[in-house]
DNA sequence: CCTCAAGTAGTCAAACTTGACTAGATGGAG
DNA sequence: CTCCATCTAGTCAAGTTTGACTACTTGAGG
């Protein structure tokens, strides 16, 4: 039994880019995690692709296939495939992503973006889980910096656990918002017949490739 | 002219922990992290903080001064003193992390902690451009994120978009209630005379070091 | 006086991230 | 035909982060 590794978006996302091809090279993760938009809500960058595809294959979790040169131009290529224990990884990341509440919004949206690989009732239920998560934690922090001589001894300092408290609520909306449309029979989930696709044919363009600025760049 | 380094929040909540002391020593600096609650929201872990340290150190924003063995325990340490440059660095970081919308929090809630160390005019004016930047990016995104289609050939994978929206509006409706407070005269900016304590007075024992459990923990 | 838990201060290797760089193939302009 | 911009696919060194670990001191209890 292998002991779980951290949460990253990074390995969610890789691990699940190369299970939707069945088998990938690099390049391809690559250029399905800039069609998600992953480039601009994950730290998705070419190093930490191929460090992850190489780790995680180090990992049991892919097994690498050392292949001909590229049918494309470019330098050869080592396609990826995943393994039961990769795929067993997948879903326990998916299922923890959704769940718990880090307030890491990368990890989340890494998430969604798999979350119609759960047949639609554990979606549901993971998401309510995950509001109960995020109402719990509201409740533990908000009495455990509460001060007993007032809020006022905090000063500014108070403001920093405000935009945590409000920006843990505007997550549970989200969230409720999306219970609700779930419920509501939107999407196509695991067993539920044509799945959406979600990654771009061979030869075909990225509509969203390039265009959006950085968010840093608004200032 | 020194190439100016890229935002992290750690940078920011060790040079203004230095900078609050005057001088410090990487345990005290730990130590005011620790009370301002920066384990929950950032990655102030020590490994980091020393690491910040000896880079600033390096680069010149510090002062490094060896000092005879800790007058309580442990082994000897080495303070730390912030330089002209340190300030400058210091300030720039504060006014680049309240203006820039990057949406990450951690760096927004560092800033947060130090913003009564500018004036409270500039404060405001600051927070004003943030709320402008997020519009922008909002607008941004929605037009370059919306397809000719219609919305639905997104599919699921529109939801993220939505998430990251919805957070942008509440870290919008945040920093305009912050403005608003900010304007009715609460907390007291530099210049305003006496300021918010917001270290640790020697011996005085930190009320907040236990007790909120890891976020991750909610599942 | 001895012990041992708790506090003090910091180090370290392993892992991860970043951004710039390499290097071959294609295809269109001149 | 030749040049060069662009695409393909990936590597690499430098920097950063993590979490576990070390080593020393104090002080309370037996």
């Amino acid at each position: 039994m292998r002991k779980s590794v951290g949460m990253s978006a990074i390995r969610l996302l890789v691990l699940g880019a190369v299970r939707q091809h069945g088998r990938a090279h690099g390049y391809q993760v690559r250029n399905d995690l800039e069609y998600w938009g992953a480039h601009e809500w994950s730290n998705a960058k070419p190093g930490s692709i191929y460090h992850a595809l190489k780790q995680m294959a180090k990992q049991g979790l892919l097994v690498a296939h050392e292949v001909a040169p590229s049918t494309a131009g470019g330098p050869p290529r080592t396609e990826y495939e995943i393994t039961g224990q990769g795929t067993e990884e997948f879903l326990a990341l998916l299922r923890e992503a959704i769940t718990s509440y880090d307030q890491k919004m990368d990890v989340l949206s890494a998430a969604i973006g798999f979350i119609v690989d759960l047949e639609r009732s554990e979606a549901v239920e993971l998401l309510r889980r995950r509001v109960a998560a995020i109402e719990a934690w509201r409740m533990a922090v908000t009495e455990h910096y509460t001060p007993e001589d007032g809020p006022e001894v905090l000063g500014h300092i108070g403001e920093i656990m405000h935009l945590w408290v409000h920006s843990a609520d505007a997550g549970a909306a989200w969230t409720r918002g999306l219970i609700a449309r779930i419920e509501g029979g939107a999407y196509t989930f695991a067993g539920e017949g044509e799945p959406f696709v979600g990654v771009l044919g061979e030869g075909e363009e990225n509509p969203y490739a390039t265009g959006v600025p950085d968010p840093g760049d608004y200032h």
